[in-house]
RNA sequence: GGGCGAUUAGCUCAGAUGGUUAGAGUACUUGCUUGACAUGCAAGGGGUCACUGGUUCGAAUCCAGUAUCGCCCA
């Protein structure tokens, strides 16, 4: 059998083909069971291309959902792509430009019939990457947020909250993007502390005098309709009320006194732009202030701006002052670090800007979905992300929903000449309903992307159809799993959006995962070229590869950091599980009975131990994917299959191997094969192809076409053997000494040596002698007897459980060596029970320790106190 | 400025409810062409658990403060 294995296994020629298998064979659709478990994908652009991080946060989900169909749940992980309106109607500007042509020349209609034909050719590539990554998305169920059933879940969303008053037009300060010429919400804007300057100048009052003020936007001057100071201020006290000229423009206006001001900051004396500031603008709301916009779209100053007129806002800036230092009014400037909006899709400067927009009034939809994470029907992992989730909802403000972009779902609102009312509907209208006229004129603006996303765990499954199938089925869902920047984009208004329009959570666990950075600790990004390509990285070490490194590490939350060189993990796991197979399958003589496997036998020891190990590394794993820790899994699972098994148990049965010992492989092969089933989540292909491997040396097979259908591992209390554990415990320990002792003397591992062990009772012996197999495989030596007393000459020596094991020297090698081996594991020794001592002879100790802890520390003085005789003596025969 | 988190071996990280001698992976050292695997095996060195106090019989773990570093919000 192993000549048909090759010596180290290869990804490259087993993988692809299990891609194409578990899709023809239907296994990433849902069963017919009726428990179910189902995921949404978060989904990523249509523009996007799989970075790791993607990776990652899909490899997840796929861990998630393949356990959950191993278990058997019907699951359901739903795929799709999210259209991202800035992104990808910039995509499609610029091809546009390359050709000297603007979305305005060729109309919005062909230019949206150019984007959707981008979507068609070059769009959600990502897609086509998830699946080579082993991803067991239902792809039948594939959805795009500008869909067509999709667009009307958008549309019954807005039209129910219009409906409910929630959402309205009006003029306020919103974040505008220059470049891309169209408002964002406040999470949209990225704060970033900026090395600007504060900028002091004077104001001439009407009638003589000056007021200074302080701003860290000059140019906004121009838009300025009062200057404020706070009503306490004694040093303003009598110029409230007086006339300020404006020096740049031909314009005059007042000095107010609003509370707002901070009198410690700058100069105390604030000018007022009600149209280009939040604050201002409130300010300018309660003083019924001018509200005079100085910016075009594209941010330049507009005609309110007089002779500055035409200029780049940043240019503006600058004449500003050169004019202001002209006509003697500038101060000062100083340095001064300030916070500054950035667009989160191209990182330009945003513009507090006076638009006219549609807001939807968060408030009442916060309330519901504070209260299910308080009460915990949906949690987030690790829960730190609670206080960050309570932080935002708790201090919400109304949201801008609408956008100036022609990608995406345009507002479901039209106006006509009749009213003044704008006109919502969920049918497109072609005459008013009011008067009958056909000439009316639907909104210009569409809604921000996640106005569509945060309908994506019920609009994927058919809402607002209430009889939808899926939806009846599979929602809410289990889990959503997620970085934590999108917490509040997407996130908590999935929770708001699903307890408003479905009455209940969308998900019952929010698992925030974390980002995946470089081994110095930097993000990845394209202008550090520090990223790593996930299709390099299959090219190189495998998909399986890939998965097991970033599954490995991901924790709880933590970021992960990963070079090329730490995907050889993946790959050397892979390599070692192929290996162990070889190993067992190869000596299987003929064919295995299924039920042998399934039910195998316990007369052996260490075949009862590794079943009882077995159980616990289960329960281990299952106990740490229930709480989403990925990586405390992946580590039981190491520990077990390659220090328990592969190290311990399949080098303990080689000899029953060579024996031809049925019960050895039957045992080999039931663990090997929980092993498989076990890791098939983290690396699927790998273990489907050796799954079936061993499906092929079992008459009756393995009870399951797939791998990644067979059941999920139970543990099986039967199994578990704690006297097994301990009485193997015994002889491993010895064997670990023996080697141990080889080591130090420079022998090595070789099999050489006649150990002799002079047991403590005659309990020991018997064990001994039963398992005596055992402990020559593992110590690797030639014979392993019990007897009264040492052996004559150098011998090397340990002390397990008060018993004594004597490992024979022979004059070549180097006695020095045994004996500073000892000296200082009696040093050790020493110290240890110094520390004991010291508690024992403690009364506090004595009177408060809990009687447990207390035996405890006698036990391990008795042990240490005999083990360091017998080391002691061992030591004064060799001087 | 407000909030959250981190600081454990050279590096990346584990270490429920305080309780034997603080663990992995990786790197390093030594020895092994071992009948599954050198993508491997055996053994080893390496940590005053950031610092200072406190609580306790007992602290990596709990509390307070300090320092440094992250992230989020203003």
């Amino acid at each position: 059998m192993s000549s048909e294995l090759s010596k180290t296994y290869d990804p490259k020629s087993s993988e692809p083909k299990w891609i194409k298998f578990w899709e023809e064979g239907g296994y990433f659709r849902p069963s017919e069971t009726d428990k179910t478990y189902s995921i949404v994908i978060p989904p990523p652009n249509v523009t996007d291309v799989l970075h790791i991080g993607h990776a990652l946060n899909n490899l997840i989900q796929d861990v998630l959902i393949r356990r959950a169909r191993m278990q058997g749940y019907s699951t359901l992980w739903l795929p799709g792509v999210d259209h991202a309106g800035i992104a990808t109607q910039h995509m499609v500007v610029q091809e546009l430009a390359k050709e000297g042509k603007t979305k305005e020349d060729i109309g919005r209609e062909a230019f949206l019939e150019r984007l959707w034909d981008w979507k068609k050719h070059k769009g959600g590539r990502i897609i086509e990457q998830l699946k080579e990554i082993g991803c067991s998305c239902d792809w039948e169920r594939e959805r795009f947020t500008l869909d067509e059933g999709y667009a009307r879940a958008v549309r019954e969303a807005f039209v129910r909250l219009f409906e409910e008053g929630l959402i309205y037009r009006g003029n306020y300060i919103i974040n505008w993007c220059p470049r891309c010429k169209t408002a964002l919400s406040d999470e949209e804007a990225e704060h970033q502390p900026i090395e600007g300057s504060l900028w002091h100048f004077k104001y001439p009052i009407e009638g003589g005098g000056f007021i200074e003020c302080a701003t860290t936007r000059p140019e906004t001057m121009l838009g300025d309709t009062a200057v404020a100071v706070n009503p306490n201020d004694p040093r303003y006290a009598d110029l409230i009320g007086k006339t300020v000229v404006h020096p740049l423009l031909d314009r005059k206006f007042e000095i107010i006194a609003d509370n707002y001001v901070d009198m410690a900051f700058g100069t105390g004396a604030v000018k007022i732009t009600p149209a280009h500031d939040p604050n201002d603008f409130e300010i300018g709301l309660r003083h019924d202030l001018e509200q005079i916009n100085i910016l075009t779209p594209e941010g330049k100053i507009n005609k309110s701006g007089g002779v500055f007129e035409g200029m780049d806002r940043f240019e503006a800036r600058k004449a500003v002052v050169t004019a202001l230092e002209e006509k003697g009014l500038m101060v000062k400037t100083v340095k001064h670090e300030l916070s500054v909006g950035h667009c989160y899709r191209c990182k330009t400067i945003v513009e507090p800007y006076l638009s006219n927009q549609w807001f939807l009034e968060m408030r009442p939809l916060a309330e519901p979905a504070l209260a299910v994470v308080r009460r915990g029907l949906s949690k987030f992992y690790s829960d730190r992300w609670h206080g960050v989730y309570f932080n935002w909802l708790e201090k919400i403000r109304p949201w801008c929903i609408s956008r100036q972009l022609w990608w995406g779902h345009r507002i479901p609102v039209w106006f006509c000449d009749c009213t003044d009312e704008p006109i919502v509907s969920r049918e497109d209208l072609t005459e008013c309903p009011h008067c009958g006229n056909t000439n009316i004129r639907q909104e210009e603006d569409v809604l921000d992307t996640w106005f569509s996303s945060w309908l994506w765990p019920f609009a994927t499954m058919g809402w607002p159809d209430a009889d939808a199938e899926d939806l009846k089925r599979f929602f809410p869902t289990d889990v959503l799993v997620t970085a934590s920047e999108i917490i509040f984009f997407w996130v908590a208004r999935m929770i708001m959006a699903s307890e408003h329009f479905m009455g209940e959570t969308p998900f019952h666990s929010i698992y925030i995962h974390g980002t995946v950075r470089d081994s110095q600790g930097r993000k990845m990004s394209k202008s550090l070229g520090n990223g790593i390509d996930p299709l390099d990285v299959i090219e190189k070490f495998g998909r399986d590869a890939l998965r097991y490194t970033l599954l490995a590490q991901a924790g709880a939350g933590q970021d992960l950091f990963v070079d090329m060189d730490s995907f050889a993990q993946g790959r050397n796991f892979c390599n070692k599980l192929w290996n162990a197979g070889r190993l067992i399958l190869g000596n299987v003589r003929g064919e295995m009975s299924a039920e042998a496997v399934k039910r195998p036998p316990t007369k052996h020891l260490i075949d009862r131990w590794i079943l009882s190990k077995l159980q616990r590394a289960k329960e281990e794993a299952d106990n740490a994917l229930e709480r989403y820790r990925l990586d405390e899994a992946t580590t039981s699972l190491y520990r077990f299959f390659w220090n328990d098994f592969c190290d311990v148990y399949l080098e303990a049965v080689k000899p029953r191997f060579d024996a031809h010992d049925e019960d050895a492989s039957a045992v080999a092969l039931h663990v090997f094969e929980e092993v498989l089933r076990l890791w098939h989540p983290i690396i699927p292909f790998a273990t489907e192809e050796i799954w079936h491997k061993v499906g092929e040396v079992l008459i009756g097979g393995l009870g399951a076409p797939a791998c990644i259908i067979a059941k999920w591992p139970r543990v099986n209390h039967d199994y578990i053997d704690d006297g097994a554990e301990a009485e193997f415990d015994f002889i491993n320990e010895i064997a670990s000494e023996i080697r141990n002792i080889k080591n130090s003397v420079g022998i090595g591992n070789r099999r050489v040596g006649d150990v002799v062990i002079i047991p403590a009772d005659s309990a020991q012996e018997k064990i001994i002698d039963a398992h005596a197999g055992i402990l020559i495989a593992l110590a690797r030596v030639d014979s392993a007897v019990c007897s009264n007393s040492r052996p004559d000459g150098p011998v090397g020596t340990a002390v397990v459980s008060e018993c004594i094991v004597n490992l024979p020297l022979s004059g070549i090698v180097d006695i020095e060596a045994e004996r500073e081996r000892l000296r200082k594991e009696i040093g050790r020794l020493k110290s240890v029970l110094a520390g004991v001592d010291k508690r024992l002879s403690n009364e506090d100790f004595l009177r408060n320790a809990p009687e447990e802890v207390i035996i405890n520390a006698k036990n391990q003085k008795e042990d240490i106190s005999l083990k360091l005789n017998k080391l002691e003596s061992a030591l004064n025969d060799f001087e």
